[in-house]
RNA sequence: GGGCGUAUAGCUCAGUGGUAGAGCACUAUGUUGACAUCGUAGGGGUCGCAAGUUCAAUCCUUGCUACGCCCA
């Protein structure tokens, strides 16, 4: 603890709470003191891993939201003592990456191309080293208090070497394998993409209808010699491999098997029987382009056609090239694929193969063009921002449906519990219904595909060049398959592979030993089976033993953040991988949150300018006042909306209690050394004390459930309400030495409770108030072995009623708040008698009475105000007029009357007394009889002013 | 087309089977041993619409309307 102590503060505080200097030395304290993962080796672990950030990106306000919730989690298990840890590192992002590099490189006039792969991943670690340093030092300018000691990278060698090992073991298994088939292709990336990754948008296309001979003068049923077809892609004709009809379909039953000539390309192809042709829609005949559309590649298989042997039409830029039957025209080779569209239905219209689009006007007349003007739900890549063609390649598939299983099993026993539980649905939707993942990227940057290829084309998956090498024998010559993986690949293993898996990982177990998981009965559910695809990467980690590894210790993770966003990209694949390598669940609870929209409603995105800088907010209202705001919007299942004015308040708030922490230090107050509540005896003391209790409880349920909604608005209405506006001036004037202990006592407990929140102000305050052993961040929870004390409640609460219906009533009647009255109350319960002579200071000073008398008050002009059973006569004679008085009497009466009247016709309902629950006839009783006796108490005191 | 969500005070949002709350805004006001980034008091809502269940519905059920998101 050494040099801490030159930390501490000593003198005033400022008037003004700063939050920028504050900001900065605690969080460089904190992190070069190691508090952010202090040694617990005997401490209940509690794990989250921080979803990783886009290396070279900079904080937005998603992360802004994210990453405060989180650390709230880990800043409160750290405060109750466990041995809290929060992974923390970076994405290498692959497309978003390559892409900045590629277009920092054309702002240069310098392009990708002319670089070796070599040459140009060595200039994106340059850009990484560079800029990777924004984000994590944003993300401490939060206050986020993440283990960096062990800061992570994706690309990180150890990170590689769990990667390789997935992908090994994976195609080991049959779950990882090669299959050429149609991927989303983005053009402008020259990358597949998974189909998560693309964005279908409408836009406004069209419908154009075409004629496709029959070939040898064969004819239809209804004499027609072609059949019409019709497309939004005109382009694919040219890659065009059959007509398809529905098999019932009449119109055609005759054609089926026949031959089209295709007028374009002279292509000769069969009418084929295929049910997915719709004979409702249009002329109930769809060509065929399998090598170009999702739906006709089935259609073609259906048909007979091997993958190898669909023709294709474009280059990886979607530029038209020839097919392998050679019939595709001169003229298009090289073009564009919407110039290709044109000139394909230029020519068709030449040729007479175009069935215009006819409709009428308004005045009745035929108009005639060339197609239908239609909607088109059209793909797009979500990077390159271009439409995605469907293009027939070889690529690396994940067995997405095999490794979903076990995960859906286990949200389904509850082994992962998804917070909001509504987002359950549609994670069994999408994994119910999941397809192959394709993995392989056609990019430089990210981890190269561990597959090597010989001269004879045979593939070799391994770990190591060597090995491939080994099987494939010394005369082999071997190259290492092009492509790198999908991003998501690699950061699916993020909860394992950050803790030193597969390296720090238990001994392995022997052949044949595969079977056994989870040693000393673990209660998981085992979805594996004895499925023969899965050979556990090795065995469980040990339960027990002083020297249970990182790994073993903090996974499974105790619980992820998220935005609902990435539930599919990130959360289920860490759930498929984790449980496929680690043989248990990656989280025990997947809190999944909303998107933070701009004041309008509106998502936030560069292209509309309306993105709020979570740094700028940081800036100007602290960072504290931020997290406030994130948590206080935080209720489940919902979006944050921005709002400026409601972060201005929270920095009201840090101002409002390091206000009320400076008067406790004027008044001689100092922290407590005491976890347990100090010993207490006047009524006010006993009371602050229950409050905490009830305080402590109330937060910790919403911790507990995870409502970070609850446990800010709770903690800010104790420090407020309670804490700052009635304690504090009740016990003003008073600061004896119960009083100086308590209070330093219960503010101890508010910079505890509030820390999660507002680390940064509490951090400060906390040193403020005395020299202490240790920081805030590594405080003990509150534990105030107390209880609450019903009679002191009561005392408070009366007088704060006393107080309160004073103030309301000078203010009705107009008479100035600091006028000191005289007050009389000539017949007091004891109960009543007993509070007023115990607290006259506060009567005098907050009520602004001098003192009540226990006599009747002399005759004329009064106001009379209520305080539990009490109505205390206050003379004004000369003051009010009576009327006045009257009138706000009888308003008050109106509104008890209203209640009892109401309450009484409940009660008088057989039904209600027989039917309801006891609790509510218990409640109405007494609420019933509490307005009657206010109805009574106002009707006398009416009576009284006559 | 399928799924999910939302509709409560002027705004942003909590909430409960027993006729509703917060923050901000608004009105009035400035007295008390920190705080005007504050204090005190106040006004403001047939809880989207309709039907049903119930002794009782803002809350449960069904339908409708509007808006948003996801998937096809």
């Amino acid at each position: 603890m050494n040099e801490h102590n030159a930390q501490q503060n000593s003198g005033e505080l400022a008037k003004t709470f700063e939050p920028a200097g504050i900001e900065a030395k605690w969080y460089a304290h904190w992190e070069s003191n190691g508090l952010f993962r202090p040694e617990r080796p005997d401490a209940q672990p509690y794990t989250i891993v921080n979803p990783p950030p886009n290396v070279t990106g900079s904080l937005h306000i998603g992360h802004a939201l994210d990453n405060t919730l989180q650390d709230v989690v880990i800043r409160y298990e750290r405060l109750r003592g466990k041995d809290a840890l929060w992974v923390v590192g970076t994405d290498h992002a692959g497309i978003a990456t390559q892409m900045v590099v590629e277009r920092q490189m054309e702002a240069k006039g310098d392009k990708r191309s002319n670089y070796t792969r070599d040459e140009f991943i060595g200039k994106v670690w340059e850009w990484k080293h560079e800029s990777g340093g924004t984000i994590t030092g944003q993300l401490r300018r939060l206050g986020c208090s993440m283990d960096w000691s062990r800061e992570q990278f994706t690309m990180d060698p150890h990170f590689t070497k769990a990667v390789v090992k997935v992908f090994v073991d994976l195609h080991k298994q049959g779950l990882i394998y090669r299959d050429k088939r149609l991927v989303n292709w983005d053009p402008k990336l020259k990358t597949a993409i998974s189909d998560l990754e693309v964005e279908t948008r409408e836009t406004q296309g069209g419908f154009w209808h075409f004629k496709y001979p029959l070939a040898d003068g064969v004819t239809r049923d209804d004499g027609l010699d072609y059949i019409e077809v019709a497309t939004t892609r005109p382009e694919t004709m040219l890659a065009d491999m059959c007509v398809a009809v529905h098999p019932e379909d009449s119109r055609y039953a005759s054609v089926i098997g026949k031959d089209i000539l295709q007028p374009l390309t002279g292509r000769r192809f069969k009418v084929v029987a295929d049910e997915h042709a719709d004979p409702e829609l249009g002329s109930g005949a769809v060509k065929i382009t399998p090598g170009h559309d999702f739906n006709d590649f089935e259609v073609g298989k259906r048909a007979g056609i091997k993958a190898a042997d669909m023709l294709n039409m474009f280059d990886a830029e979607a530029k038209v090239v020839q097919t392998a039957d050679g019939l595709v025209p001169a003229e298009f080779i090289g073009m564009d694929r919407f110039d290709a569209r044109k000139l394909v239905v230029e020519r068709m219209k030449e040729a007479g193969f175009l069935i215009p689009h006819v409709t009428t006007d308004k005045e009745g007349n035929e108009v005639s063009a060339d197609f239908e003007p239609r909607t088109i739900q059209t793909p797009f890549g979500d990077r390159g921002g271009v439409v995605i063609e469907p293009w027939l390649t070889d690529q690396w598939y994940v067995d997405a449906e095999t490794l979903a299983q076990p995960a859906i099993a286990a949200v389904k026993s509850g082994e992962i519990e998804i917070v909001p539980k509504t987002w359950e649905k549609t994670f069994f939707n999408w994994m119910e219904n999941i397809q192959p993942w394709c993995v392989s990227r056609q990019l430089w940057w990210g981890h190269r595909i561990p597959a090597w290829y010989g001269s004879d084309g045979q593939c070799y998956v391994a770990e190591t060049e060597e090995e491939a090498q080994a099987k494939a024998g010394a005369s082999v010559t071997l190259s290492r398959d092009e492509d790198v993986l999908d991003t998501w690949f690699s950061s699916a293993l993020w909860p394992f592979a950050t803790l030193g898996w597969p390296e720090d990982h238990p001994p392995q177990h022997g052949e044949g030993d595969h079977a056994q998981h989870g040693g000393g009965g673990s209660p998981h559910a085992q979805p594996f089976g004895d499925n023969p695809l899965h050979h556990p990467a090795g065995g469980p980690p040990p339960r027990s033993g002083e020297d249970r590894s990182l790994l073993a210790k903090h996974y499974p993770n105790d619980l992820l953040i998220s935005g609902f966003d990435i539930l599919f990209f990130w959360d289920a694949r860490m759930a498929m991988q984790g449980l496929h390598f680690m043989k248990e669940v990656p989280w025990k609870k997947l809190y999944l949150h909303g998107l933070v929209r701009a004041a309008d409603g509106a998502k936030m995105s560069k292209s509309k300018g309306n993105v709020v800088d979570p740094l700028l907010l940081i800036d100007k209202y602290g960072a504290d006042a931020l997290r406030f705001f994130m948590c206080a919007m935080e209720s489940q299942g919902r979006d944050v909306k921005m709002d400026e004015r409601r972060v201005e308040g929270y920095r009201n708030f840090a101002t409002k209690l390091w206000n009320a922490a400076r008067f406790c230090q004027s008044n001689g107050i100092t922290g407590s050394t005491s976890v347990a509540a100090p010993a207490a005896t006047s009524a006010v003391n006993k009371w602050i004390i229950g409050e905490v209790v009830e305080t402590v409880a109330a937060l910790d349920q919403a911790m507990a459930d995870l409502r970070f909604d609850a446990a800010a608005n709770t903690v800010y209405h104790f420090v407020w309400d309670q804490f700052c506006d009635w304690y504090i001036e009740l016990v003003k004037g008073n600061f004896d030495a119960e009083t100086r202990a308590v209070a330093g006592w219960v503010l101890d407990q508010i910079l505890v409770m509030l820390h999660p929140f507002m680390p940064f102000v509490t951090e400060e305050l906390w040193h403020s108030l005395g020299k202490r052993e240790g920081e805030l961040i590594v405080a003990a929870w509150p534990d105030p072995q107390a209880s609450v004390d019903p009679a002191a409640k009561r005392e408070v609460e009366w007088l704060i009623a006393l107080v309160s219906n004073l103030r309301t009533a000078k203010n009705e009647l107009g008479i100035a708040p600091g006028a000191k009255l005289d007050a009389y109350l000539p017949d007091p319960s004891d109960q009543t008698r007993g509070i007023i002579e115990a607290n006259p200071a506060a009567i005098e000073r907050l009520a602004r009475l001098n003192g009540i008398r226990f006599a009747a008050a002399p005759a004329g002009a009064a106001m009379q105000v209520g305080a539990g059973d009490a109505n205390i006569v206050v003379p004004l004679e000369g003051v009010i007029d009576i009327a006045a008085e009257k009138a706000r009497l009888e308003k008050a009466l109106a509104v008890s009357q209203k209640e009892t009247k109401s309450l009484e016709g409940r009660l008088g309902n057989p039904s209600f007394v027989e039917k309801a629950k006891p609790e509510a006839v218990e409640k109405a009783r007494a609420d019933h009889a509490m307005h009657a006796a206010e109805a009574e108490r106002l009707a006398a005191a009416l009576a009284r002013l006559g």
